[in-house]
DNA sequence: CCTAGTGTGTTGCTGTTGCAACAAGTTTAC
DNA sequence: GTAAACTTGTTGCAACAGCAACACACTAGG
Protein backbone atom coordinates (compact mmCIF):
# COMPACT_ATOMS: atom_id res chain seq x y z
CA UNK A 1 0.00 0.00 0.00
CA UNK A 2 2.84 2.20 0.67
CA UNK A 3 3.64 2.68 -3.49
CA UNK A 4 0.07 4.49 -3.67
CA UNK A 5 0.87 7.85 -4.09
CA UNK A 6 -1.69 9.33 -1.05
CA UNK A 7 0.43 6.85 1.24
CA UNK A 8 4.00 7.81 0.04
CA UNK A 9 6.63 8.49 2.76
CA UNK A 10 4.08 7.00 5.25
CA UNK A 11 4.61 3.54 6.58
CA UNK A 12 2.02 0.52 6.10
CA UNK A 13 1.99 0.52 9.91
CA UNK A 14 0.56 3.69 10.30
CA UNK A 15 -1.07 3.60 6.81
CA UNK A 16 -3.35 1.04 8.36
CA UNK A 17 -4.03 3.22 11.55
CA UNK A 18 -4.67 5.80 9.51
CA UNK A 19 -7.21 4.49 7.36
CA UNK A 20 -8.83 2.98 10.92
CA UNK A 21 -8.93 6.42 12.21
CA UNK A 22 -10.50 7.68 9.14
CA UNK A 23 -13.08 5.25 8.84
CA UNK A 24 -11.89 4.51 5.15
CA UNK A 25 -13.85 1.89 2.95
CA UNK A 26 -12.67 -0.28 0.58
CA UNK A 27 -15.11 -1.19 -1.97
CA UNK A 28 -14.66 -3.79 -4.99
CA UNK A 29 -17.07 -3.19 -8.25
CA UNK A 30 -17.23 -5.53 -11.25
CA UNK A 31 -16.64 -4.84 -14.77
CA UNK A 32 -18.65 -2.60 -16.17
CA UNK A 33 -20.27 -1.14 -13.29
CA UNK A 34 -20.76 2.52 -12.33
CA UNK A 35 -18.48 3.29 -9.50
CA UNK A 36 -18.87 6.93 -8.78
CA UNK A 37 -22.96 6.50 -8.37
CA UNK A 38 -22.56 5.35 -4.63
CA UNK A 39 -20.69 8.69 -3.60
CA UNK A 40 -21.77 11.07 -5.80
CA UNK A 41 -22.80 14.69 -4.18
CA UNK A 42 -20.46 13.37 -0.75
CA UNK A 43 -17.14 14.36 -0.10
CA UNK A 44 -15.07 11.49 -0.75
CA UNK A 45 -11.52 10.91 -2.12
CA UNK A 46 -11.23 7.48 -4.09
CA UNK A 47 -8.05 5.67 -5.37
CA UNK A 48 -8.24 2.63 -7.17
CA UNK A 49 -5.71 0.02 -5.97
CA UNK A 50 -6.29 -2.73 -8.96
CA UNK A 51 -8.05 -2.35 -11.96
CA UNK A 52 -8.70 0.00 -14.12
CA UNK A 53 -11.62 2.39 -14.83
CA UNK A 54 -12.90 5.50 -16.91
CA UNK A 55 -14.25 8.89 -16.40
CA UNK A 56 -16.69 9.46 -18.97
CA UNK A 57 -18.72 11.93 -20.06
CA UNK A 58 -22.01 11.77 -22.31
CA UNK A 59 -23.43 14.89 -24.11
CA UNK A 60 -27.09 15.33 -25.03
CA UNK A 61 -26.36 14.22 -28.37
CA UNK A 62 -24.87 10.91 -26.87
CA UNK A 63 -21.39 11.68 -27.75
CA UNK A 64 -18.77 9.74 -25.13
CA UNK A 65 -16.18 12.02 -23.80
CA UNK A 66 -13.43 9.82 -22.20
CA UNK A 67 -12.18 12.40 -20.20
CA UNK A 68 -9.57 10.29 -18.06
CA UNK A 69 -8.35 7.08 -17.55
CA UNK A 70 -8.17 5.21 -14.07
CA UNK A 71 -5.89 2.61 -13.26
CA UNK A 72 -3.89 1.62 -9.70
CA UNK A 73 -2.83 5.27 -7.68
CA UNK A 74 -5.60 6.87 -9.86
CA UNK A 75 -7.49 9.44 -7.32
CA UNK A 76 -10.91 10.75 -7.95
CA UNK A 77 -13.28 12.55 -6.35
CA UNK A 78 -15.20 16.32 -6.17
CA UNK A 79 -11.97 17.50 -5.14
CA UNK A 80 -10.13 16.44 -8.27
CA UNK A 81 -12.88 16.62 -10.83
CA UNK A 82 -16.31 18.18 -10.08
CA UNK A 83 -18.53 14.73 -10.40
CA UNK A 84 -21.65 16.37 -12.32
CA UNK A 85 -24.59 14.02 -13.17
CA UNK A 86 -23.26 13.42 -16.42
CA UNK A 87 -19.94 12.19 -15.45
CA UNK A 88 -19.20 8.52 -14.32
CA UNK A 89 -16.68 6.30 -13.53
CA UNK A 90 -17.35 3.19 -15.05
CA UNK A 91 -14.89 -0.04 -14.44
CA UNK A 92 -13.38 -1.64 -17.16
CA UNK A 93 -12.08 -4.18 -15.57
CA UNK A 94 -12.59 -5.62 -11.72
CA UNK A 95 -11.71 -3.01 -9.61
CA UNK A 96 -10.57 -2.13 -5.75
CA UNK A 97 -11.65 1.20 -4.60
CA UNK A 98 -10.76 2.92 -1.67
CA UNK A 99 -13.22 5.56 -0.23
CA UNK A 100 -11.84 8.53 2.37
CA UNK A 101 -13.93 11.17 3.47
CA UNK A 102 -12.18 14.71 2.42
CA UNK A 103 -12.52 16.45 5.34
CA UNK A 104 -9.96 14.49 7.21
CA UNK A 105 -7.21 16.01 4.67
CA UNK A 106 -8.06 19.44 6.20
CA UNK A 107 -9.42 18.35 9.59
CA UNK A 108 -6.51 16.88 11.48
CA UNK A 109 -7.46 14.29 13.97
CA UNK A 110 -6.55 14.87 18.07
CA UNK A 111 -3.91 12.88 18.31
CA UNK A 112 -2.41 15.26 15.40
CA UNK A 113 -0.14 12.69 14.28
CA UNK A 114 2.71 13.09 11.82
CA UNK A 115 1.51 10.86 8.68
CA UNK A 116 -1.37 13.39 9.17
CA UNK A 117 0.56 16.07 8.19
CA UNK A 118 2.16 13.81 5.32
CA UNK A 119 -0.97 12.76 4.01
CA UNK A 120 -2.58 16.39 3.77
CA UNK A 121 0.79 17.57 1.90
CA UNK A 122 0.80 14.43 -0.56
CA UNK A 123 -3.01 14.96 -1.60
CA UNK A 124 -1.39 18.23 -2.08
CA UNK A 125 1.09 17.09 -4.52
CA UNK A 126 -1.52 14.85 -6.30
CA UNK A 127 -3.97 17.75 -6.64
CA UNK A 128 -1.11 19.95 -8.08
CA UNK A 129 0.10 16.66 -10.38
CA UNK A 130 -3.83 16.87 -11.70
CA UNK A 131 -3.28 20.24 -12.38
CA UNK A 132 -0.29 19.78 -14.66
CA UNK A 133 -2.67 16.96 -16.34
CA UNK A 134 -5.56 19.39 -16.93
CA UNK A 135 -3.58 21.99 -18.79
CA UNK A 136 -1.81 18.89 -20.81
CA UNK A 137 -5.28 17.92 -21.87
CA UNK A 138 -6.39 21.59 -22.61
CA UNK A 139 -3.77 22.26 -24.58
CA UNK A 140 -4.19 18.85 -27.07
CA UNK A 141 -8.00 19.94 -27.46
CA UNK A 142 -7.66 23.64 -27.94
CA UNK A 143 -5.69 22.46 -30.93
CA UNK A 144 -8.16 23.45 -33.48
CA UNK A 145 -7.72 20.61 -36.23
CA UNK A 146 -7.82 16.64 -35.93
CA UNK A 147 -4.26 16.52 -37.74
CA UNK A 148 -2.98 19.05 -34.54
CA UNK A 149 -4.93 17.32 -31.79
CA UNK A 150 -3.06 14.09 -32.88
CA UNK A 151 0.57 16.07 -33.53
CA UNK A 152 0.29 17.76 -29.88
CA UNK A 153 -1.38 14.25 -28.18
CA UNK A 154 1.42 12.84 -29.87
CA UNK A 155 4.38 14.69 -28.40
CA UNK A 156 3.29 14.86 -25.07
CA UNK A 157 3.52 10.80 -25.00
CA UNK A 158 7.19 11.16 -26.40
CA UNK A 159 7.72 13.69 -24.07
CA UNK A 160 11.01 13.31 -21.71
CA UNK A 161 11.63 9.61 -23.68
CA UNK A 162 14.29 9.16 -26.12
CA UNK A 163 12.46 7.14 -28.47
CA UNK A 164 10.17 8.40 -30.71
CA UNK A 165 7.74 5.16 -30.31
CA UNK A 166 5.23 5.01 -27.97
CA UNK A 167 2.25 2.31 -27.55
CA UNK A 168 -1.14 4.36 -27.32
CA UNK A 169 -3.14 4.06 -24.04
CA UNK A 170 -6.13 3.84 -25.25
CA UNK A 171 -8.23 1.57 -28.39
CA UNK A 172 -8.20 4.26 -31.52
CA UNK A 173 -12.06 4.43 -30.36
CA UNK A 174 -11.54 5.63 -26.92
CA UNK A 175 -8.54 8.41 -28.63
CA UNK A 176 -10.84 9.78 -30.59
CA UNK A 177 -13.14 9.81 -27.65
CA UNK A 178 -10.59 11.04 -25.84
CA UNK A 179 -9.63 14.10 -28.34
CA UNK A 180 -13.65 14.92 -28.50
CA UNK A 181 -13.26 14.28 -32.52
CA UNK A 182 -15.24 11.91 -34.66
CA UNK A 183 -13.98 8.22 -34.52
CA UNK A 184 -14.17 7.65 -39.03
CA UNK A 185 -12.39 11.84 -39.24
CA UNK A 186 -9.67 10.74 -36.88
CA UNK A 187 -8.89 7.26 -38.63
CA UNK A 188 -8.69 9.16 -42.17
CA UNK A 189 -6.38 11.63 -40.71
CA UNK A 190 -4.23 9.45 -39.29
CA UNK A 191 -4.14 7.42 -43.19
CA UNK A 192 -3.30 10.36 -44.00
CA UNK A 193 -0.14 11.24 -41.39
CA UNK A 194 0.67 7.84 -43.06
CA UNK A 195 0.71 8.24 -45.81
CA UNK A 196 2.77 11.89 -45.70
CA UNK A 197 5.22 10.12 -43.79
CA UNK A 198 4.86 11.82 -40.27
CA UNK A 199 4.35 8.33 -38.76
CA UNK A 200 4.62 4.98 -38.74
CA UNK A 201 2.31 2.57 -36.96
CA UNK A 202 1.93 -0.89 -35.75
CA UNK A 203 -1.10 -1.78 -34.46
CA UNK A 204 -1.08 0.67 -31.35
CA UNK A 205 2.41 1.23 -31.41
CA UNK A 206 3.42 4.38 -33.35
CA UNK A 207 6.50 5.78 -34.43
CA UNK A 208 7.09 9.81 -35.18
CA UNK A 209 9.20 9.96 -38.35
CA UNK A 210 9.87 14.17 -37.24
CA UNK B 1 -5.54 42.34 1.84
CA UNK B 2 -7.04 40.12 3.69
CA UNK B 3 -9.36 39.17 1.24
CA UNK B 4 -7.17 37.64 -0.95
CA UNK B 5 -7.91 33.93 -0.98
CA UNK B 6 -4.72 33.01 -0.43
CA UNK B 7 -4.57 35.05 2.40
CA UNK B 8 -7.87 34.33 3.94
CA UNK B 9 -8.87 33.65 7.72
CA UNK B 10 -5.13 35.53 8.13
CA UNK B 11 -5.07 39.00 10.11
CA UNK B 12 -3.17 41.28 8.12
CA UNK B 13 -0.77 41.78 10.85
CA UNK B 14 0.19 38.37 10.60
CA UNK B 15 -0.31 38.70 6.36
CA UNK B 16 2.85 41.40 6.94
CA UNK B 17 5.28 39.16 8.97
CA UNK B 18 4.16 36.30 6.83
CA UNK B 19 5.20 38.08 3.74
CA UNK B 20 8.39 39.24 5.09
CA UNK B 21 9.36 35.68 6.51
CA UNK B 22 8.84 34.22 2.70
CA UNK B 23 10.91 37.60 1.01
CA UNK B 24 7.64 37.71 -1.27
CA UNK B 25 8.47 40.45 -3.58
CA UNK B 26 5.64 42.83 -5.18
CA UNK B 27 5.74 43.66 -8.41
CA UNK B 28 4.29 46.38 -10.90
CA UNK B 29 3.54 45.98 -14.71
CA UNK B 30 2.41 48.05 -16.94
CA UNK B 31 -0.15 47.44 -19.47
CA UNK B 32 0.65 45.05 -22.23
CA UNK B 33 4.18 44.01 -20.19
CA UNK B 34 4.64 40.30 -19.84
CA UNK B 35 4.73 39.39 -16.23
CA UNK B 36 5.80 35.81 -16.68
CA UNK B 37 9.24 35.71 -18.57
CA UNK B 38 11.03 36.85 -15.23
CA UNK B 39 9.77 34.03 -12.63
CA UNK B 40 9.39 31.55 -15.74
CA UNK B 41 11.56 28.16 -14.83
CA UNK B 42 11.30 29.19 -10.80
CA UNK B 43 8.54 27.87 -8.14
CA UNK B 44 7.03 31.04 -7.68
CA UNK B 45 3.10 31.44 -6.89
CA UNK B 46 2.24 34.88 -8.18
CA UNK B 47 -1.10 36.68 -7.27
CA UNK B 48 -2.60 39.27 -9.15
CA UNK B 49 -2.98 42.63 -6.17
CA UNK B 50 -5.14 44.71 -9.01
CA UNK B 51 -5.10 45.25 -12.73
CA UNK B 52 -5.78 42.19 -15.28
CA UNK B 53 -3.99 39.99 -16.93
CA UNK B 54 -4.53 37.32 -19.55
CA UNK B 55 -2.37 33.93 -19.87
CA UNK B 56 -1.95 33.24 -23.24
CA UNK B 57 -0.14 30.74 -25.77
CA UNK B 58 0.58 30.82 -29.41
CA UNK B 59 0.35 27.56 -31.67
CA UNK B 60 3.32 27.75 -34.44
CA UNK B 61 0.49 28.71 -36.58
CA UNK B 62 0.20 32.00 -34.48
CA UNK B 63 -3.02 31.06 -33.69
CA UNK B 64 -3.41 33.18 -29.71
CA UNK B 65 -5.31 30.71 -27.44
CA UNK B 66 -6.62 32.60 -24.09
CA UNK B 67 -5.69 30.19 -21.57
CA UNK B 68 -7.35 32.19 -18.68
CA UNK B 69 -8.23 35.28 -17.79
CA UNK B 70 -6.22 37.03 -14.61
CA UNK B 71 -7.56 39.48 -12.40
CA UNK B 72 -7.47 40.75 -8.22
CA UNK B 73 -6.95 37.69 -6.24
CA UNK B 74 -6.45 35.38 -9.52
CA UNK B 75 -3.13 32.79 -8.86
CA UNK B 76 -0.70 31.97 -10.90
CA UNK B 77 2.43 29.78 -11.39
CA UNK B 78 4.19 26.61 -11.77
CA UNK B 79 1.97 24.66 -9.36
CA UNK B 80 -1.31 26.17 -10.82
CA UNK B 81 -0.10 26.07 -15.00
CA UNK B 82 2.66 24.46 -16.57
CA UNK B 83 4.03 27.74 -17.75
CA UNK B 84 5.82 26.68 -20.86
CA UNK B 85 8.06 28.60 -22.96
CA UNK B 86 4.84 29.12 -25.15
CA UNK B 87 2.68 30.36 -22.54
CA UNK B 88 2.71 33.75 -21.44
CA UNK B 89 0.75 36.25 -18.80
CA UNK B 90 0.44 39.51 -20.25
CA UNK B 91 -0.74 42.64 -18.37
CA UNK B 92 -3.98 44.07 -19.88
CA UNK B 93 -4.06 46.84 -17.57
CA UNK B 94 -1.19 48.29 -15.27
CA UNK B 95 -0.69 45.30 -12.73
CA UNK B 96 0.93 45.12 -9.45
CA UNK B 97 1.60 41.14 -7.89
CA UNK B 98 2.82 39.74 -5.36
CA UNK B 99 5.00 36.65 -5.59
CA UNK B 100 6.35 34.10 -3.16
CA UNK B 101 8.07 31.35 -3.41
CA UNK B 102 6.56 28.12 -3.75
CA UNK B 103 8.85 25.93 -0.91
CA UNK B 104 7.32 28.17 1.67
CA UNK B 105 4.05 26.19 1.57
CA UNK B 106 5.17 22.88 2.13
CA UNK B 107 8.62 23.85 4.21
CA UNK B 108 7.70 25.08 7.52
CA UNK B 109 9.67 28.03 8.71
CA UNK B 110 11.38 27.40 12.47
CA UNK B 111 8.27 29.77 13.87
CA UNK B 112 5.79 27.09 12.75
CA UNK B 113 3.39 30.27 13.28
CA UNK B 114 -0.28 29.31 12.82
CA UNK B 115 -0.59 31.12 9.88
CA UNK B 116 1.61 28.89 7.71
CA UNK B 117 -0.41 26.11 8.07
CA UNK B 118 -4.22 28.01 7.33
CA UNK B 119 -2.15 29.57 4.10
CA UNK B 120 -0.81 26.32 3.08
CA UNK B 121 -4.72 25.14 3.26
CA UNK B 122 -5.47 28.23 1.44
CA UNK B 123 -3.28 27.35 -1.56
CA UNK B 124 -4.52 23.99 -0.68
CA UNK B 125 -8.50 25.37 -1.60
CA UNK B 126 -6.71 27.20 -4.69
CA UNK B 127 -5.68 24.48 -6.25
CA UNK B 128 -8.93 22.12 -5.53
CA UNK B 129 -10.65 25.53 -7.25
CA UNK B 130 -8.52 25.58 -10.64
CA UNK B 131 -9.64 21.84 -10.87
CA UNK B 132 -12.64 22.73 -11.05
CA UNK B 133 -12.12 25.54 -13.45
CA UNK B 134 -9.89 23.49 -15.56
CA UNK B 135 -12.60 20.68 -15.61
CA UNK B 136 -15.05 23.12 -16.74
CA UNK B 137 -13.25 24.45 -19.49
CA UNK B 138 -12.71 21.28 -20.87
CA UNK B 139 -15.77 20.43 -20.72
CA UNK B 140 -16.58 23.19 -22.93
CA UNK B 141 -13.79 22.63 -25.50
CA UNK B 142 -14.47 18.72 -25.58
CA UNK B 143 -18.04 19.96 -27.63
CA UNK B 144 -17.06 19.01 -30.85
CA UNK B 145 -19.21 22.33 -33.13
CA UNK B 146 -18.89 26.21 -32.23
CA UNK B 147 -22.23 26.53 -31.14
CA UNK B 148 -22.06 23.80 -28.75
CA UNK B 149 -19.04 25.73 -27.55
CA UNK B 150 -20.65 28.66 -27.25
CA UNK B 151 -23.88 27.04 -25.61
CA UNK B 152 -21.90 25.24 -22.93
CA UNK B 153 -19.88 28.31 -21.89
CA UNK B 154 -22.78 30.21 -21.63
CA UNK B 155 -24.49 27.38 -19.62
CA UNK B 156 -21.74 27.57 -17.13
CA UNK B 157 -22.08 32.05 -16.95
CA UNK B 158 -25.48 31.52 -15.62
CA UNK B 159 -24.89 28.73 -13.36
CA UNK B 160 -26.56 28.88 -10.35
CA UNK B 161 -27.72 32.92 -11.08
CA UNK B 162 -31.20 33.39 -11.34
CA UNK B 163 -31.63 35.42 -14.20
CA UNK B 164 -30.67 33.94 -17.80
CA UNK B 165 -28.56 37.21 -18.85
CA UNK B 166 -25.09 37.59 -18.30
CA UNK B 167 -22.41 40.33 -19.68
CA UNK B 168 -19.46 38.51 -21.51
CA UNK B 169 -15.82 39.21 -19.53
CA UNK B 170 -14.47 38.69 -22.46
CA UNK B 171 -14.25 41.02 -26.04
CA UNK B 172 -15.75 38.83 -29.18
CA UNK B 173 -12.10 37.99 -29.99
CA UNK B 174 -11.14 36.91 -26.78
CA UNK B 175 -14.15 34.96 -26.57
CA UNK B 176 -12.91 33.02 -30.24
CA UNK B 177 -9.75 32.61 -28.80
CA UNK B 178 -10.62 31.11 -25.06
CA UNK B 179 -12.80 28.71 -27.10
CA UNK B 180 -10.22 27.88 -29.74
CA UNK B 181 -12.28 28.44 -32.89
CA UNK B 182 -11.78 30.82 -35.61
CA UNK B 183 -13.52 34.27 -35.24
CA UNK B 184 -15.38 34.67 -38.09
CA UNK B 185 -17.18 31.31 -37.66
CA UNK B 186 -17.90 32.09 -34.13
CA UNK B 187 -19.56 35.31 -34.96
CA UNK B 188 -21.33 33.64 -38.21
CA UNK B 189 -22.96 30.62 -35.50
CA UNK B 190 -23.75 33.70 -32.87
CA UNK B 191 -25.87 34.99 -35.45
CA UNK B 192 -27.74 31.72 -36.23
CA UNK B 193 -28.34 31.62 -32.42
CA UNK B 194 -30.10 34.84 -32.41
CA UNK B 195 -31.81 34.28 -35.83
CA UNK B 196 -33.25 31.22 -34.81
CA UNK B 197 -34.16 32.87 -30.95
CA UNK B 198 -32.06 30.66 -28.99
CA UNK B 199 -30.08 34.22 -27.83
CA UNK B 200 -30.76 37.90 -27.17
CA UNK B 201 -27.92 39.61 -27.23
CA UNK B 202 -26.94 43.19 -26.41
CA UNK B 203 -23.19 44.58 -26.31
CA UNK B 204 -21.42 41.95 -24.43
CA UNK B 205 -24.76 41.28 -22.89
CA UNK B 206 -26.48 38.23 -23.76
CA UNK B 207 -29.60 36.24 -22.84
CA UNK B 208 -30.75 32.66 -23.01
CA UNK B 209 -34.27 32.70 -24.20
CA UNK B 210 -34.23 28.54 -23.35
C1' DC C 1 -9.73 67.01 -35.16
C1' DC C 2 -7.49 63.35 -37.32
C1' DT C 3 -5.19 58.94 -37.44
C1' DA C 4 -3.72 54.48 -36.28
C1' DG C 5 -5.07 50.53 -34.03
C1' DT C 6 -8.49 47.35 -32.63
C1' DG C 7 -13.00 45.11 -32.35
C1' DT C 8 -16.99 43.64 -34.94
C1' DG C 9 -19.98 41.96 -38.74
C1' DT C 10 -20.18 39.91 -43.23
C1' DT C 11 -19.18 37.06 -47.26
C1' DG C 12 -17.23 33.63 -50.73
C1' DC C 13 -14.43 29.96 -51.11
C1' DT C 14 -12.31 25.74 -49.84
C1' DG C 15 -10.73 22.22 -47.02
C1' DT C 16 -12.02 19.63 -42.96
C1' DT C 17 -15.15 17.24 -40.11
C1' DG C 18 -19.19 14.76 -38.62
C1' DC C 19 -22.47 11.45 -39.79
C1' DA C 20 -24.29 7.22 -41.52
C1' DA C 21 -23.59 3.00 -43.32
C1' DC C 22 -21.17 -1.08 -44.30
C1' DA C 23 -17.44 -4.69 -44.44
C1' DA C 24 -13.91 -7.13 -42.33
C1' DG C 25 -11.23 -8.46 -38.40
C1' DT C 26 -11.03 -9.37 -33.09
C1' DT C 27 -12.59 -10.39 -28.69
C1' DT C 28 -15.78 -12.14 -25.33
C1' DA C 29 -19.07 -15.07 -23.35
C1' DC C 30 -21.81 -18.95 -23.30
C1' DG D 1 -17.36 -23.48 -31.59
C1' DT D 2 -20.41 -20.07 -32.46
C1' DA D 3 -22.95 -15.95 -31.88
C1' DA D 4 -22.88 -11.43 -30.24
C1' DA D 5 -20.43 -7.41 -29.34
C1' DC D 6 -16.86 -4.52 -30.36
C1' DT D 7 -12.93 -2.44 -33.02
C1' DT D 8 -11.11 -0.83 -37.12
C1' DG D 9 -10.98 0.80 -41.91
C1' DT D 10 -13.42 2.93 -45.64
C1' DT D 11 -16.46 5.92 -48.33
C1' DG D 12 -20.03 9.45 -49.99
C1' DC D 13 -22.30 13.28 -48.67
C1' DA D 14 -23.71 17.30 -46.36
C1' DA D 15 -22.66 20.45 -42.89
C1' DC D 16 -19.36 23.03 -40.70
C1' DA D 17 -15.24 25.65 -39.78
C1' DG D 18 -11.12 28.16 -41.12
C1' DC D 19 -9.17 31.60 -43.99
C1' DA D 20 -8.84 35.89 -46.33
C1' DA D 21 -10.63 40.07 -47.43
C1' DC D 22 -13.25 44.06 -46.67
C1' DA D 23 -16.40 47.62 -44.52
C1' DC D 24 -17.66 49.89 -40.61
C1' DA D 25 -17.65 51.06 -35.92
C1' DC D 26 -15.13 52.63 -31.74
C1' DT D 27 -11.10 54.10 -28.98
C1' DA D 28 -6.88 56.17 -27.61
C1' DG D 29 -3.31 59.35 -28.47
C1' DG D 30 -1.21 63.09 -30.64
Amino acid sequence: MDDISMFKNISNDEIDFMLKCFHAIRMTYKKERTIISSIINSNYIGVILSGTANMVKYDYNGNRSILEKLERDSVFGNIFTVLGSDISIIATTDCEVLLIEYSHVYERCRKNCRCHTIFASNILDLLSKKVIELNERLEVLSNRTIRDKLLSYFALLVKGKSRRTFTLPFTYTELADYLSVDRSAMTRELKNLKDEGFITTNGKRITLNY
